[in-house]
DNA sequence: CACTCTTGGAGAAACGTATCTCCGAAGGCT
DNA sequence: AGCCTTCGGAGATACGTTTCTCCAAGAGTG
């Protein structure tokens, strides 16, 4: 009795009236079949405007939402996309990094609801049955490792995955990325016009992208300009050693006469070790540093930083993501998905596509000998956010 | 020729071999049924050990993944939480209680992915279809204001909410909450203590649960000790406003000589406004903010911050919610939530069950006449995070 | 021997949607 | 009158799991 079959339905029209209405019920109520009810609601197929509106309106009566799950089942499509963080330790986010970070997932968040998507929040070192456990149209991810195992999982798996951050060795579908080295060498040109005669680094130990290509720059800079590099590393993750890592390089026989940091919390640390040892800024010491954070516009003096652009680059990365997913199956009608899975569209295409993002230098007192004018800006590249 | 159905699927063996595999594919090369594959996959059913081992090679060597949409259409699980932030104009996430959100959705984050669920984060004000589109087993909402449409959407929905912040007039299954008549009583009391004569109050416009029992409980406060109330409204999303708030709070003819600031940068901008009027601080301003920023530990003076602990906010409350969703199922074995439909679970028990989280004051310089010790924490309260 | 119980596992029915295929009817054309 | 086209819509299948039901064979038991 139970399993009684009626003609459009397996599911018996006695008991269970308090679940959610479904797209049976909702055809039943306005005397149509599924198909209908299914092509009024989404706008597809060719039926005249009265039956679309008369079938929209029992579904509002009704309080008919179709379930994400099926819809997601049947399209292979879910509308999610993951928001791959690295994580030191057990806490997600990075810390060093945490205001561009932040600035950057609310820029993908904003940019991926513009066009229907949602994004979930996933660190890389989370559990796999967790990443397993959701459908995912396509992955951003910060900044991978080599080889990342998890980037490789999901290259097998056909999900496109857009990297922020240039990876070393992973097939990404894309990736987007500031032009480091431009950035830091634009840094030690503004740094030795303000006067400085030996300019010092303050970088990290770990092996990421943002961290190695910056300080390469600066290496190579050093050999161009005949000058002996002066720096100190320190693990970025740990903002107690960072404190430390200033003081070293300051106290140094070799002391430099002027410091970038490559970390957000350097730009105080700096100056605090200053203060420490006596030394004005920016007279007796030039000062700039990498950080999202605009404390440093009201720092004593305030200090000029390099802005990475995260919200130009979270929109960027979830554009072409975006893209990417919906590339696939849009274009000529003809199922390309099926002729060409994902896994091969750039098997032998060479590198994946990049797109580098021009930095920007805010400058302020502490990298300014003579004006006498705090807080002088560039002009800002066109087609600012 | 392609629908031609063996006995074990309907799936042509032939060509398309390109797909991923699917658990048929899987039991097919077992040489087992499609039952046994999902059971010894997922530690269920009755089967000889030497059986699960090997269906897990096997799948595990044909790379097999579950389809998540699938396994969320049949259990009516996605393991995925919603946490709905709210939005001022079109960018996602709060400002003003920036640094607090972001230390909050990292713990709910934390916690969430702990037990197996992932965050998605999406703003209250964003297209109804996005919400439609995603299988959600439970929301978190920040601070929904009265008569939500969309919490009681959700709630009609069945689907689980727990509010940060106490609703007003919201169907919520679980609230969390501070105490934010102790907190501000505590204030100033402190500051009274500290020697304070006139206590002014820097608050906001707005009408959220926070903004609304802070400034009550200030008002009832100064009914209480005979104060004529001395604050300054101003809308709080708008950071520049504040600036001028609190440069309006200086120079009334009735200056306080004391200020507790609501909002995160209300500290500097009073700091600000203190030089600007040619007042030391703490000598002639004790000066309170709320604030989960480190950076004024580093301010000169060091200024007194009260934490909301957003922490252990972030993390109560998906744990509530989890508990929710979970529990609903779980339990004597009978299908508790067919018989007792979610939305009728609290329908006449009366108000949903709430949680008071306490604050902390961190005491520093700002706030303190005599003691030279310039960073005086209370004890902290057991079970910290 | 007849019986029950346990073990190991197969079959098939959902879950709720999108979409492919097909069909009748009405109208226009030669 | 026969044929083609378009309109409006119904039927059925597939998406890939989980899980309920049931069965066969062997093991113990009287």
């Amino acid at each position: 009795m139970t399993a009684a079959a009626n003609q459009s339905g397996r599911r018996p029209t006695t008991s269970r009236r308090l679940e959610r209405a479904g797209i049976r019920d909702v055809a039943a109520a306005a005397g149509v079949s599924i198909t209908t009810v299914s092509d009024a609601l989404n706008g597809k197929g060719r039926l005249p405007d009265e039956t679309r509106s008369r079938v929209r309106e029992v579904a509002e009566r009704l309080g008919y939402r179709p379930s994400a799950a099926a819809r997601t089942l049947r399209t292979g499509r879910s509308g999610l996309i993951g928001l791959t963080v690295t994580t030191y330790g057990e806490e997600p986010f990075t810390f060093t990094e945490f205001a561009y970070f932040a600035e950057m997932a609310r820029a993908a968040t904003s940019a991926a609801l513009g066009r229907g998507y949602a994004l979930v929040v996933l660190p890389a070192s989370s559990r796999h049955d967790v990443w397993g456990n959701i459908a995912l149209d396509g992955t951003v991810v910060i900044d991978p490792p080599d080889q990342d195992p998890l980037v490789s999982e999901l290259y097998r798996s056909g999900v496109p995955v857009v990297s922020d951050g240039k990876p070393g060795n992973c097939p990404v579908t894309a990736w987007v990325d500031n032009d480091h080295e431009a950035a830091v060498l634009g840094i030690l040109d503004h740094l030795s016009e303000a006067g400085a005669r030996r300019i010092g680094l303050l970088t990290g130990t770990s092996t990421d992208t943002y961290t190695r290509l910056s300080t390469e720059a600066y290496l190579a800079w050093c050999v161009k300009v005949g000058q002996e590099p002066v720096y100190e590393t320190y693990p970025a993750h740990d903002p107690a050693a960072g404190a430390v890592a200033a003081d070293r390089l300051l106290a140094r026989p070799d002391r430099p006469d002027a410091v970038y940091g490559l970390f957000d919390p350097n730009g105080t640390d700096l100056l605090a070790a200053a203060r420490r040892y006596g030394l004005r800024v920016p007279d007796d010491l030039l000062l700039v540093c990498c950080s999202e954070s605009d404390v440093y516009a009201t720092t004593e003096p305030p200090i000029t930083t390099l802005s990475l652009k995260p919200r130009k680059i979270g929109t960027t990365v979830v554009n072409l993501l975006i893209d990417a997913i919906e590339g696939v199956d849009s274009g000529t009608g003809v199922d390309i998905a099926r002729l060409f899975p994902p896994r091969y569209r750039t098997a032998g295409n060479g590198p994946p596509p990049g797109t580098l993002m021009p930095t920007e230098l805010i400058v302020r007192a502490s990298s300014q000998r003579r004006s006498p004018r705090t807080t002088v800006s560039p002009p800002r590249p066109p087609g600012e956010v």
